[in-house]
DNA sequence: GACAAAGCAGACAAAATAGTCTTAATACTT
DNA sequence: AAGTATTAAGACTATTTTGTCTGCTTTGTC
């Protein structure tokens, strides 16, 4: 697996605060849970995580809760994934040895610093808003669907 | 992280193995593990699991170990990746949603599934032989650097 | 001010992964 | 046959990741 499930649920979290849309308006991390079916005091964690690293913006009290830092725009998918799986998510690679580098490479070197560069781009170039906006437009889900059975 | 370090630890013995040209020979785990830097005992169990799936042979007793079931030419990276991490290693994806598939996929879909498939490209392209080639002929290193510092 | 609705903090539990150890089984050597 | 070198099997421990719970703090409403 990629990304851990602590990132997964970040990404579907700061996803779902995009697609919000709310005017200044905090949604409870209550309802995001319940939506996206994660439990409530691990995604409360996660989301705490974020908040340190600025990602969002939390309220307590009734009415409060949480909401993106920046807009939308201003937030890739890159930041959630190194705000949760620290810096160097990418840096390891496949063979694994230890002070590896362009100097003396493991066999797999070239392939996999392709795709994992490849990778990257693709999260660096992927902003919440286009995902919401990819999300309303081709009517991608985000949440697990409930009526319609596939 | 992409790969489990007992799939680390897979591919890199079993590049050692295609390395060694021995004529019908086996090669002890202890050596392996010792020059790879891997726990024995691990490394045994790793390589028991190879065997299962018949990707190395062993021998016990004197003169005993393991070698490639196959030529390493007719070994893939995903052979081994395979056989340690399960047959859906690549199966799961970015906003691990249940029940995904591409009729009603998330919005991470597209770019997703485009850098995944170039992964299991490259590693179901890359025999060991090849790897095992390249190392050669490039000089690159398998196991980590000793004498020289970088 | 009392109460309720939220996030905050940290201890705790469960599960997955990684790693260790001990005992057996097997095969070669003498 | 005895002894040794090797893998096989499985119990055991340690670490990391994931998830739960309980109590505290902040904030709004009445
Ligand atoms: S040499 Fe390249 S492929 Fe090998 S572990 Fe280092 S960065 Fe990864
Ligand atoms: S919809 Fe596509 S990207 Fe999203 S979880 Fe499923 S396979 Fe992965």
């Amino acid at each position: 697996m990629l990304l851990s499930k602590r990132c997964i649920y970040a990404l579907r979290a700061a996803l779902y605060l995009a697609l919000a849309k709310t005017d200044g308006e905090y949604i409870s991390i209550q309802k995001i849970a319940s939506e996206l079916n994660i439990s409530f005091h691990f995604l409360t964690k996660i989301l705490q995580d974020l908040q340190r690293k600025n990602l969002v913006i939390s309220f307590r009290g009734p009415r409060g809760g949480v909401a993106l830092a920046r807009p939308d725009t201003e937030i890739t998918s890159m930041d959630i994934i190194r705000a949760i799986n620290g810096e160097d998510v990418f840096a390891q690679c496949i063979m694994g040895l230890p002070g590896c580098g362009t100097e003396t490479p493991c066999p797999m070197h070239e392939d996999w610093a392709r795709s994992r560069k490849a990778i990257e781009t693709v999260f660096n170039n992927t902003s919440l808003a286009t995902l919401a906006e990819q999300t309303v437009k081709k009517h991608l889900r985000l949440t697990e669907p409930k009526a319609r059975t596939e």
